[in-house]
DNA sequence: GTGCAGAAATTGGTTGGACCATTGAACCAC
DNA sequence: GTGGTTCAATGGTCCAACCAATTTCTGCAC
């Protein structure tokens, strides 16, 4: 009976500021990499403590919508809207050998499904865009003779974009980015991702052709590899566990 | 040769008090809902301002980690560990249609994987607590007629546990909270999920014999009448603007 | 004019103290 | 019990100052 009756709303002051602030955002239209104004400047105008903006600027700074650096100033790191939505997601003990298959399995769920959305979705555009990664990243493992994460990492990323859904991107960029700052030489394993080099153009043919269902499942025999890679590198680590 | 020398940390004081309470929390054993130290103690205890402690606090605040009552304290709303990983995620415009149906795709990814996975792994406790929301749901629906989205929910979030993947849980969650909290009433759709009734029964007959690929089938065919639901509810919506 | 070192201004980070608003418990009258 | 009242505890906000890192300006040497 006493449903719908919500708590009301008695104070907001740092939800009012974060509002103030990306309406004044996209009144400027300031982009990623641009500066914010100062603290003080922005306590005087908004008529509120300084510390109550520094406590706005925490909640977004926490969301990595803005970087402060001290002596210098504050900048937007992403685009923001008034109308954007939060969801932030913590992973428990996400930095072992578990916790990596774990990221993997969601990889393996979106890469498949980003892959066969962009084949249906893809324009003349987008694929040209994705073919031109494809040659730079093949360029590079032949001449180097051996993947090059950051290479690999755009051919993918091109991928997500044509999908024609941001979702698969940032989520997945999410992954990598903290897949990256915990395994940066991912277990010693020389080579690695050397097996998954092959289905990068294989994908793209699919993609080109419009054949979702082939592009999902060369997608997900490129995720096997990497699977199998990860496995040998807990392999080595244990055998060096014994030594 | 100057890679792998990141700068130095010069100062961190939030972060430190983070690390502090995140070690405070696992030493005392304190599980959600349970009540922290006021501010005034932690800051006189870690020897800081209770202004630092505040940004901490908004930090964790921000990521849904912790939740303050004014006059009452400030309580945890999830477990918190030292070596949790945080992925905070921004979704422009996502409470429109098109937002609604790109939180879909994404969904669709990864309940079909999280069905397939749970078909390999779940063991008999398992199965039989799925077939237990299952039951709960099914005398739900025959009882009052429709869906029931408390009950329907339940069934869901046992299959992502099952999955072995905590992962699948956890992002599913924060769009299932999304969806929710702007879209209570999706689209003044009557009867809105009722399509999706038989499949959950489906679904739970291929995890119970082991049938991965079924299982994703199913997933897959559930996932489509919420979204045939959308679509209808979209049209209803377009109907409207016109009077 | 150019280049550079040091001074000065700017800006985020931190501190301490004060007061306000809300909460919850204890207490009291009915 | 039910409904007020009081009061201490707690988070929310504010202010004023100072610290630390950065940027900008200034003036001198050449």
């Amino acid at each position: 009976m006493t449903d719908s009756l919500p708590p009301i709303q008695t104070t907001a002051r740092d939800d009012a500021v974060l509002k103030a602030l990306a309406g004044f955002v996209r009144q400027e239209a300031l982009g990623p990499g641009e500066k914010l104004p100062t603290e003080r400047i922005l306590a005087e105008r908004l008529k509120v403590s300084r510390n109550t903006v520094r406590e706005a600027l925490t909640r977004w700074e926490g969301l990595g919508l803005v970087e402060r650096r001290q002596g210098s100033g504050t900048y937007l790191k992403a685009a923001v809207s008034p109308d954007m939505l939060h969801m932030p997601l913590t992973l428990a003990g996400g930095n072992d050998f578990a916790g990596l298959m774990r990221t993997l399995e969601i990889r393996r769920a979106l890469e498949a499904e980003a892959a066969a959305l962009c084949a249906i979705r893809a324009g003349k555009a987008e694929i040209a865009e994705i073919e031109h990664k494809l040659d730079i990243m093949e360029e590079a493992f032949h001449t180097r003779a051996g993947m090059s994460s950051e290479e690999d990492w755009e051919f993918h990323q091109s991928v997500y974009r044509a999908s024609g859904n941001p979702l698969f991107e940032q989520i997945i960029s999410a992954m990598h980015e903290l897949f990256h700052r915990f395994w940066e030489h991912p277990l010693g394993v020389r080579d690695f991702g050397h097996a998954s080099f092959p289905y990068h153009r294989t994908i793209f043919d699919c993609i080109a052709a419009h054949d979702p269902e082939g592009a999902r499942g060369e997608a997900l025999k490129l995720i096997a590899t990497v699977e199998d890679d990860l496995k040998r590198g807990a392999a080595n680590l244990k055998l060096l566990d014994r030594k």
